[in-house]
DNA sequence: GTCTATAGTCGGATAGAC
DNA sequence: GTCTATCCGACTATAGAC
C-alpha cells in the first residue's frame, strides 16, 4: 500500500512528534529506536526522516519549542502587580499550573540535556536561563525592598525552581491533592523560603 | 598479553564500577555501551562479564549501593537533639554534604530510574522512601509540636528534598559559593518554608 | 584474569520503487 | 507520502585460547 489511509502530512508531523515525546519521556531518548517510533506512529522507519533530518533534531525542537512556548506563556500569564509578594504567588501558580499540563516536555527538558549537541544545548540553556530571570528578578525586587529576606538571590531562584518542578516528579492526576491544592501549598513555602511566610 | 600487568580481580571490580559510574553519569546509561567502560578501565569488552552478570546489574547495584551507604551515613550522622529545628538543620547539613561529596552517585540515582528492571525498580524506591521518612519525621514532629507551620508534612518532605537536591544540577567545586555556605543559605530556606524561620 | 573472535541482533540513515 | 530493501556499523553477551 502507498499511504495510511486518510494521512496527510501535517497530521503525520504531529503524530511523529507526540510519539517521539512519549517515548523520550517514557524511556529516555538515548533508549528509544527510530523504528519504534515509526512503529508508535504505524510508518516505516524510513519515513520519518521525511519529517526530520535526523534523530537529535526530533529532541532538540521539542525541547526549544517547549521553553519558547513557556516563555510565551508567562508573557501571557504574569500579573502587572508591583507587588513582590503577588508577583512571587502569580509565578508560583503559572510554573505549577504550567509544568503539570506538559508533563512529559517538562520532564524531557530535564533530563534529556545531555543528548543535545552542544549547540543545542547552549540555545536550551540560554532558554532556560531567560526562566530563570524572570524569577531571580521577582526576588531581586522583594529583596531590595525589604519584603523578602534572602541571602543570594540565584540560589533562591535555583532553589525554588527545582522545588516547584519537582512536582512532577510525583504529581498524578486525580491524585490525593487538586492542582489548586498544591498551588497554594507550595504558594505558602515559596513565600516562607524566602522570609515572606503570609 | 594475558593481563594487565600488576591487574588483580578486587582493582579491577573496583575499576569497572567507577568507570561505569562516571560514563553513566555523563553520558547516561542507556547511552553507554560495555565497551565504552571496557576501554576505560582498560580491559576488553568480554572481561567485564567476569565482574558483573550483565549492563543492568552495574546500574541497579551502584544504586542500591548509594541508597544503603546513604541511610547508614545517616545513622551515624544523625543528630540526638530533640529540638526539631536543629533536627531539620542537622538533615540539611547532612543531605548537602553528603550529596556534594558524590555528585555521580546522586546524579545515576535519580536520573537512571526508568533503566531499572521493574524488581530493582522496586528495591531502589524502598530505600529512597526509608530516606525520605527521616525527613518527613522530623516535619511532622515540629508541627506537631507547633514549630512548624506546613500544610502537609508529606509534600514539604518532597519539596524540600527537591530544593536540596537540586543543588547537584549546578554546584561545581571551587564555585563561587563554599560547601558551608551552601548549607546555611539552604538551612535559611528551607527552615522559612516550613514557617520556622530564624 | 584477560585475551581474541564471533554469534546474533539491532541501530541510524539512505536509495529507489510505486 | 510511504514502502521495501539495504548499507554498515555498533551493540550485548558468549566461547575458547592462553
Amino acid at each position: 500500500m502507498a499511504r495510511r489511509s486518510g494521512s496527510n502530512g501535517e497530521q503525520t508531523a504531529r503524530d511523529i512528534r507526540d510519539a517521539a515525546m512519549r517515548l523520550f519521556a517514557d524511556q529516555g531518548y538515548a533508549a528509544v529506536s527510530m523504528r519504534q517510533i515509526a512503529r508508535a506512529v504505524g510508518v516505516q522507519a524510513g519515513a520519518l526522516y521525511l519529517y526530520t533530518p535526523d534523530k537529535q533534531s526530533l529532541l532538540s525542537d521539542m525541547m526549544i519549542a517547549h521553553l519558547e512556548d513557556l516563555l510565551a506563556a508567562w508573557g501571557k500569564a504574569r500579573c502587572e502587580s508591583d507587588d513582590p509578594r503577588a508577583r512571587l504567588e502569580d509565578f508560583v501558580r503559572f510554573h505549577i499550573r504550567y509544568h503539570l499540563s506538559r508533563v512529559d516536555e517538562v520532564f524531557i527538558a530535564y533530563m534529556e540535556l545531555r543528548n543535545l549537541t552542544p549547540e543545542n544545548f547552549a540555545r536550551v540553556e540560554r532558554l532556560r536561563r531567560l526562566y530563570e530571570n524572570v524569577l531571580q528578578e521577582i526576588l531581586q525586587d522583594g529583596a531590595a525592598r525589604g519584603i523578602f529576606r534572602l541571602s543570594d538571590a540565584r540560589i533562591a531562584t535555583l532553589a525554588l525552581i527545582a522545588m516547584l518542578t519537582g512536582i512532577t516528579n510525583w504529581y498524578r492526576a486525580g491524585g490525593r491533592l487538586s492542582p489548586e491544592r498544591i498551588e497554594e501549598i507550595y504558594i505558602e513555602m515559596a513565600l516562607g523560603a524566602v522570609g515572606a511566610a503570609r
